[in-house]
DNA sequence: AATACGTGGGT
DNA sequence: TACCCAAGTAT
């Protein structure tokens, strides 16, 4: 691992917020200002998630719910409804959560220390770092997939960018580097770095602004770094998708548990199967629903069924008005689509 | 520490 | 196709 000396930070900072003030995304909507309701919800939606997918969801989320005070009054299914398709819903359900802490707890008055961020829900070391940086101006680095990535490009740094521990290591590494005149800056030049001339595929580190101070690129090394650990595969799953309509024509949903995959949103009862032979009704399609999540896999069948025993507590009957009225998870629409396909072709 | 938690895009 | 990635957090 290099280790720089003053003078080499200081000039590091200087390249760095040089180019940032040319090159960087001064574009992005949540940059428009440092409001740190604006930096809080932006944060939110990033984690884990593209910076294109997100432009989109933030304007309509920043219309509809313009400062903390209208987030905290919503009722959640409009949270829901804004996020609808983003994934990670725990992440809106936090937001929201965060959102009342500091309209109704703290009467408006927001948390600025790293520290006081950490305590709200759904805000991490990341994001706490992040919103204190840069709407705060408190001197923490922001350590994020961008920022593992560049420095461990930098500085040559070996741990597994995958193992917990090793956001200490960055940390301790980078603290002494941050710009304690311009933390906020400093840390969205690296995510612009990250996702420009050191991006994960094929980067263009020779004309990056600080080709010059990249250990792994002059060792000749940089396609090693990161050192990350690779992911297990997601798990396959099968289930049948029961079908009912009522006399009116309303669709039979049913809510899921409020905590595990989708927690509380409503689709199609399923079953689990462990093969097609378990198929219990009409078997609807010939091929089956797919749909990925990060660590599962599911195979889903829809089938026609006559009726249910009895319509449990968490089963109801939806007609189409009130299914596009909820937020409902990208697999549900896979499902209606599928059965309007079948319905079309059927005619 | 290891795992759960969505979705879309790129190769 | 299958796999990996993309501004992480909670448990």
């Amino acid at each position: 691992m290099e280790n720089w000396n003053q003078e080499t930070i200081e000039n590091f900072r200087k390249d760095l917020l040089a180019w940032y003030d040319q090159e960087g995304r001064a574009h992005l909507p949540w940059r428009e200002n440092t409001d740190p309701y604006r930096v809080l919800v932006s944060e939110l939606m990033l984690q884990q998630t593209r910076v294109d997918t997100v432009i989109t969801y933030f304007n309509r989320f920043m219309t509809a719910l313009p400062t903390v005070q209208a987030l905290a009054n919503a009722p959640e299914e409009q949270v829901l409804k804004l996020w609808e398709g983003l994934g990670y819903y725990s992440r809106a359900r936090n937001l929201h959560q965060a959102a009342k802490v500091v309209a109704f707890d703290l009467k408006g008055a927001w948390p600025e220390s790293y520290d006081d961020l950490l305590s709200l829900p759904g805000v991490g070391p990341y994001t706490a770092a992040a919103v204190a940086s840069i709407a705060f101006n408190q001197a923490v680095p922001a350590i994020d997939g961008n920022f593992f990535r560049v420095f461990s490009r930098l500085l040559k740094i070996d741990d597994d960018i995958a193992k917990p521990k090793t956001r200490r290591v960055f940390y301790d590494a980078v603290a002494p580097i941050v710009d304690p005149k311009r933390p906020g800056d400093f840390n969205q030049a690296i995510m612009d770095l990250g996702t420009s001339y050191m991006k994960t595929n094929d980067p263009d580190t020779l004309h990056s602004p600080v080709v010059k101070y990249n250990a792994a690129f002059r060792d000749g090394v940089e396609d090693q770094y990161p050192v990350k650990s690779k992911k297990k595969k997601p798990i396959l799953q099968r289930f049948q998708a029961l079908v009912l309509y009522n006399e009116k024509g309303d669709l039979l949903y049913e809510q899921r548990p409020d905590s595990g995959l989708l927690a509380g949103f409503w689709t199609l009862p399923l079953r689990p199967i462990d093969s097609i032979e378990d198929l219990q009704g009409e078997q609807l399609t010939i091929k089956a629903v797919t749909h990925v999540f990060s660590h599962r896999k599911w195979e889903v069948w829809p089938v026609k069924v006559e009726q249910v025993e009895k319509l449990t507590h968490n089963q109801r009957f939806l007609s189409p008005a009130e299914q596009e009225a909820m937020a409902l998870p990208k697999l549900q629409h896979k499902l209606l689509k599928n059965l309007k396909e079948q319905h079309d072709v059927s005619k």
